[in-house]
RNA sequence: CGCGGAGUGGAGCAGUCUGGUAGCUCGUCGGGCUCAUAACCCGAAGGUCGCAGGUUCAAAUCCUGCCUCCGCAACCA
């Protein structure tokens, strides 16, 4: 009989730069899964990697001079080594630009396009660079991208649609029909009252203003769109549609698409379509985990919080960081991410509740015993509640794994863990030392901790994959059937004259105070050196961009007093206000309304663009721009005058 | 009336679906112990469960309204 299967995936990552803790964090969750599955038997597959085309990398590629190949390059050797170094187990990492994969998606999208499910049209609309994404006039926010906010260019093209909409109510009636197909809950809510019941538009699936992607095989001015060649990775890292499909048919449906909460939708919606289209079985999970965030806040790199995993594993291991990110946080809840939090989950749960269990076991066995246990031992009144304590520790984990609760599966495994502590309380082995006669006592302590550690040092094994065979070493224990998962449910696999080596510490207590300075030292450093990267480039792209007098001389700016301001409803960060330049009075909206109050700008001598092309924002006609300053901070002033002059003087 | 999440002892969270002594970790204070990484164990203080109504014998939990915070969205000429 062959072995029951367990396909788990990750989101391919963007390399557009280095990823950050929140990346780390699906990537250890997943991998937890895997290792979990492996242990319990399963032939399991564990898929992550990039998702590489797109304009947005294009442009990187050429800002650096290189090819969007050799960028992409660099990116993934950087990651490969970052989950190396976090000992992520994947089994296939995926690269869209791999060979294989752009053949298997150049077959899907001729397929559906043979169906009918692509088709051909034109396409007006507007593109978000950023985000990838485009935009129908209509969705468009005056005239930004209603996503991010930044700049969309205008495009005009002929690309290819696939048929979303066609699938909607079967996926409206897929979703309700499987409860568990999106997880948690709230998300499947999320989805169906945001964009399911609204309805669904067709997706523009190729495009031709750029050349980084994967060429459509029958149309090759066109290269295939993020959808169909991002998501399809899914399956095409299985070989689908290729000579060799046996993977795919061994592992296909996935049992778990993880991702974070804000790529859902394009799991839970396109994806499903298009295998609905390909007449592919759906994933059986699609789970939506939720952030880490910081200080209350989405880490972003804009609000310079990031935080860069490799700082984090160089300074405590690993384990340690993988301990803390599944442990920390319910999973597919929002979480904090402190340096504090990490450093008191570090000394409290793994240096002073576990790791000092096995250093003041391995102290006991080697001070009373000289390192070995003897075979004689007799029991106290303690032990039975310590063994079913045990057992059901390990019932509980594998009942918390199944739904991917990490938190509360290492919640039960640290139960187990203080009440060992308490166990050598209640026993006091010390006194049991002192007295001949309550040796035999005093072994049966010892090896009924020396038993926890062996189960303990199981069952954490997915989630701090290094840490178990620090454990074994210290109590001799050989890798085989009795660190196996299922010998965990087995009181006695430890031998019972075991011998005990003392070892490196565990997990070293750490100074919070001065190390969170050093963190902070180390945290920074690494931002500086990004941030740096990051004005090289601008400097570099600044230096192209010199204008001329000529191109200054374009700008009609002039002096305006304000002689009537309010606030624009509905619009947290507009004002409007009438001012007054020369004999000429102009109504201009501007986005201050956080900075100053419409009393205080009447009144006000400012320095406005005249010949800015009029828009309406919210609705309301614009004609020009008042000039401020802003700094990082979030700071903003208005630009004004030294001395006052009149209304309507040119600035120049 | 945009969508969603959250508001529980000093901090961070669980409990809310399936009403009935408000639980956990950290911190604080007191005690115990000495095998151990100044670690471990026990005890205590500390909460009108955002606010206001309602249903009920009984509400953190169900219903209604409101307030605040966060994310998305919007906005930032």
């Amino acid at each position: 009989m062959s072995k029951k299967t367990y396909y788990i995936t990750t989101p391919i990552y963007y390399p557009s730069d280095k990823l950050h803790i929140g990346h780390s964090y699906t990537t250890v969750a997943a991998d937890a899964m895997a290792r979990y599955k492996r242990l319990r038997g399963y032939d399991v597959k564990f898929l992550t990697g990039t998702d590489e085309h797109g304009q947005k990398i294009e442009r990187i590629a050429q800002q650096k001079g290189m090819t969007p190949k050799a960028y992409v390059d660099s990116i993934v050797t950087w990651i490969k080594e970052l989950w190396k170094i976090m000992n992520i187990s994947y089994d296939t990492f995926i690269r869209t630009t791999d060979d294989y994969h752009e053949k298997t998606v150049q077959k899907i999208f001729k397929k559906l396009y043979e169906k009918g499910d692509i088709y051909k049209s034109s396409y007006e609309g507007w593109y978000c660079t950023p985000c990838e994404t485009f935009f129908t006039e209509r969705q468009l926010k005056e005239g930004k991208c209603p996503d991010c906010g930044r700049e969309v260019e205008k495009v005009k093209e002929e690309s290819y649609f696939f048929k979303l909409s066609k699938y909607q109510d079967r996926l409206i009636e897929y979703i309700e029909s499987h409860p568990g197909f999106i997880q948690p809950q709230t998300r499947q809510n999320e989805m169906i009252n945001n964009f399911l019941k609204p309805g669904l538009e067709d997706l523009c699936v190729s495009r031709t203003s750029f050349k980084w992607g994967i060429p459509v095989e029958f149309d090759p001015d066109h290269v295939v769109y993020v959808w169909v060649d991002a998501l399809s990775n899914y399956i095409s890292a299985l070989g689908y549609m290729s000579e060799n499909d046996e993977e795919y048919k061994k592992y296909w449906p996935a049992d778990v698409h993880l991702v974070g909460k804000e790529i859902v939708r394009f799991h839970t919606i396109i994806w499903p379509a298009l295998l609905m289209a390909l007449d592919e079985p759906l994933p059986k999970q699609v789970f939506g985990h939720g952030w880490l965030v910081i200080d209350g806040g989405k880490m972003s790199k804009s609000k310079g919080n990031v935080v860069d995993p490799k700082v984090l594993v160089d300074r405590y291991g690993s384990d340690a960081i993988r301990y803390f990110l599944l442990r920390e946080v319910a999973f597919g809840q929002d979480g904090n991410f402190t340096n504090e939090a990490l450093i008191q989950r570090i000394n409290s749960d793994l240096a002073n509740d576990f790791g000092n269990l096995l250093s003041r076991t391995v102290a006991m066995v080697d001070k009373y015993f000289n390192g070995t246990l003897p075979l004689n031992k007799k029991s106290t009144e303690y032990d039975e509640e310590l063994k079913n304590l045990a057992r059901e520790t390990v019932t509980k984990v594998e009942e918390y794994m199944e739904k991917l609760l990490f938190s509360d599966a290492l919640t039960e495994i640290w139960n187990l863990i203080r009440r060992a502590n308490k166990y050598i309380d209640e026993t006091q082995p010390w006194v049991l030392a002192k007295d001949e006669d309550k040796k035999d006592i005093l072994a049966n302590v010892l090896y009924n901790l020396g038993e926890i550690l062996r189960i303990v040092s199981i069952i954490i094994e997915p989630f701090m994959p290094t840490t178990p065979r620090k454990v074994w070493e210290q109590l001799s224990l050989e890798e085989g059937e009795n660190t196996t998962w299922d010998s965990a449910k087995v009181w006695g696999g430890l031998p019972q004259d075991f011998t005990v080596r003392k070892g490196e510490i565990l997990f070293p207590r750490i100074d919070m105070k001065v190390e969170l300075e050093k963190l902070e030292e180390a945290q920074n450093k690494a931002r500086e050196e990004s941030i740096a990267k990051a004005e090289e480039k601008k400097e570099e792209s600044q230096e192209a961009e010199f204008i001329s007098i000529d191109d200054f001389a374009k700008l009609d700016l002039r002096v305006g007093e304000v002689i009537q301001c309010e606030k624009v409803e509905k619009a947290d960060k507009l004002l409007k206000s009438q001012i007054k330049i020369g004999n000429e009075v102009r109504q201009i909206v501007s986005g201050i309304s956080k900075y100053y109050t419409p009393e205080e700008m009447v009144g006000k001598k400012v320095i406005v663009v005249c010949n800015l092309k009029p828009v309406k924002l919210r609705g309301i006609l614009s004609e020009g721009m008042i000039l401020a300053a802003s700094d990082e901070n979030g700071n903003l002033v208005l630009a004004s005058t030294d001395k006052d002059i009149e209304s309507g003087a040119k600035v120049k």
